[in-house]
DNA sequence: ATTAGCACTATTCATTAATGAGTGCTAATA
DNA sequence: TATTAGCACTCATTAATGAATAGTGCTAAT
């Protein structure tokens, strides 16, 4: 039995490129196998397995050359060879970029965009809850980065003599709080001034225009003789200042420890901190933030060296007007892509669609 | 060399009790070994390593009758004997109250009370992030309980025709919010007018009474002919209902994969599964809530069955005015009991303290 | 270019034996 | 009567051995 396979059988000649286009193909297949198997298939098993007819030692001659070109390693001698980053690129690469989610998933993931009336949070951390327990690995969700986020409502309320607390709430949604100390004891009437300027001033503009507009305002002449102004300035600077370090929530960590990949003492080791430093992973997502779609960051492609033997899959969610955040998967570079690839890209869409439905405009 | 023991030296006649006396120091001593190395001690051993002069013999037999009330158990027949959770119930009791914090603990948790104007949730989440490192094991702690805190303050936001968020500010400086829906569309000054009567009428009271309060304005004639007070009411009723489910933030839970003790497949499984639906773990930190000081679940102590394997050491944390909420540590029944106990109890002080003094009043 | 055949290598698994830590019991002792 | 010495016994751990197995590499034949 024959299986036909795409391009094949459009060249004619028997070339170079025929062979490479033979080895691609058993290439997938070993990586497919290992996928599902975790362990190396050998030429034997292979030759029988695969389309063509092929025999063991010709197979083996495709994996010798595959390890040459670093798509496939031995850990030694006599063992079985096992797909390199190199080769889960390729991988991935060459997989339809049109993945279908199966019902029983979305399914699954539904209850994410049950949420009447809760905080963003609450749906992040509901959303990357399922997202762990479908694919059985740790699954991370940035929350919504302020700075892209565009203000609906300012609130000062005034604590005692030097302090007020702050409360933002951005067009997407989030509720952000802090309080500022203040040298002067204002009145909680003087402040619904300041608070009723500062919305009118600024409100639907992103965090980032209002914190370089109110540096302007500060150095334009134009409100420096008027009293409230000049102090509806100056709080709105400290108000609006400080950029909270971006959160990231984080679910079936356990998942990974797991996980028979990583059962080496040092591989449980870096992992471990990884997640304790979570800097390495958040600069992942907020990398993923810049392009759309899905992204994949396989093993050793990982700037971060406690990740080298992890691959991650990551999507940005975004509301009406801007990206937000992402979410991502991070599992063992023998991942099943597929899968998993699909299901993320789900779960960021499903995640974009309840957000944007529940924003503030 | 002999080693004074407090109380042996009080007993002129050598009774039953003497026995008894010093079958405990036996068991202190073979339970503080066990702690240490996380394995049994044998007999000859602790004869050499313990402060009478006892022949190997003699332990046994004390040994065998410490088994026999069912402080030891032995795994099979020529294994050394571990310690029950019934002799960890005994060690924890006879420890000194006054636990003393070393100093090199107490600076590595300094940088709690170091948040100038940081919200409560992130004050919880450093403690917790800290007391992990420090234990080295799985360490939790839940957020302000609602329905003790009193109101700080209440807002109405309109977001658009149905629906208003709603931002509550607790005097214990936690900001919680949500969004209500609405049949009538209210214009934002309206809203103000209902935000001013809720405040005036509810600062200062804790949530539950509102919750009565509210209740009963509703049912007494009070305000049924006013217009605006009517609406405030039903509005109010809405804003302060919904009792949103406690949260936890948990810290180093791969600790405890690592931790030898949950070696086996089985109780790797049951601490996933206890992680995950946080529900148990939240009891047994609600429960701590009710009395003072710290709180010690060993093993089998535990309600619920996935966390027979483990101790958990808490202690609740409060403002001024109110607990809060607990702060809490979850490790393998063989932990380091003085250590950790001390440990959580300054954690759950230093967090009381700097949470009363962000609180706002 | 492909394949069959064979030598070679390294892991895995079960068996065995040696070691050693530990207990239990009994008889001797203080 | 409480303690101890001595000895038999048990069971886990370890290392060594060898057989079975899965795999490759190479060479010669097709």
């Amino acid at each position: 039995m024959k299986i036909k396979v795409k391009g094949i059988e459009d060249q004619g000649a028997r070339g170079k490129m025929d062979l490479n286009e033979r080895s691609m193909i058993v290439l997938k297949s070993i990586i497919e196998y290992y996928i599902q198997n975790s362990e190396p298939i050998g030429s034997r098993t292979l030759s029988k397995s695969i389309g063509f007819n092929l025999s063991p030692a010709t197979i083996r001659n495709i994996m010798s050359d595959l390890a040459e070109s670093g798509f496939l390693i031995q850990t030694h001698t006599s063992a079985g060879r096992v797909p390199t980053d190199k080769a889960y690129r390729f991988y991935v690469d060459s997989l339809s970029k049109k993945p279908t989610v199966p019902e029983q998933i979305k399914q699954k993931l539904s209850p994410v965009s049950n949420v009447q009336g809760t905080p963003v949070e609450h749906i992040l951390s509901k959303a990357v809850h399922l997202l762990a327990e479908l694919t059985k690995f740790a699954c991370v969700v940035s929350t919504p980065k302020q700075s892209v986020s565009r203000l609906q409502r300012i609130e000062l309320i005034k604590i005692n003599e030097d302090r007020i607390l702050v409360i933002l709430v951005t067009k997407a949604g989030v509720v952000r709080d802090k309080i500022i100390f203040v040298k002067e004891n204002h009145s909680q009437e003087f402040l619904n001034s300041v608070t009723s300027f500062l919305n009118e001033e600024f409100k639907n503009h992103s965090m980032q225009e209002i914190r370089e507009g109110i540096h302007q305002s500060i150095v334009s002449d134009r409100h420096r003789y008027h009293d409230l102004l000049a102090h509806a300035v100056r709080l709105g600077k400290k108000a609006f200042e400080l950029n909270q370090p971006g959160e990231m929530f984080i679910e079936g960590q356990m998942n990974l420890l797991l996980d028979s990949h990583f059962h080496e003492q040092s591989s449980v080791r870096s992992l471990i901190d990884a997640f304790e430093q979570k800097t390495a992973i958040m600069k992942i997502l907020d990398d993923s933030m810049k392009n759309k779609g899905v992204h994949i960051y396989i093993g050793i492609e990982n700037d971060y060296e406690h990740l080298h033997r992890c691959s991650l899959i990551t999507a940005s969610y975004r509301n009406k007007q801007n990206v937000l955040g992402s979410i991502g998967v991070v599992g063992p570079t023998s991942m099943d892509y597929k899968h998993i690839i699909s299901t993320v890209d789900y779960t960021a869409k499903m995640l974009s669609k309840t957000i944007s439905e529940q924003s503030y405009d």
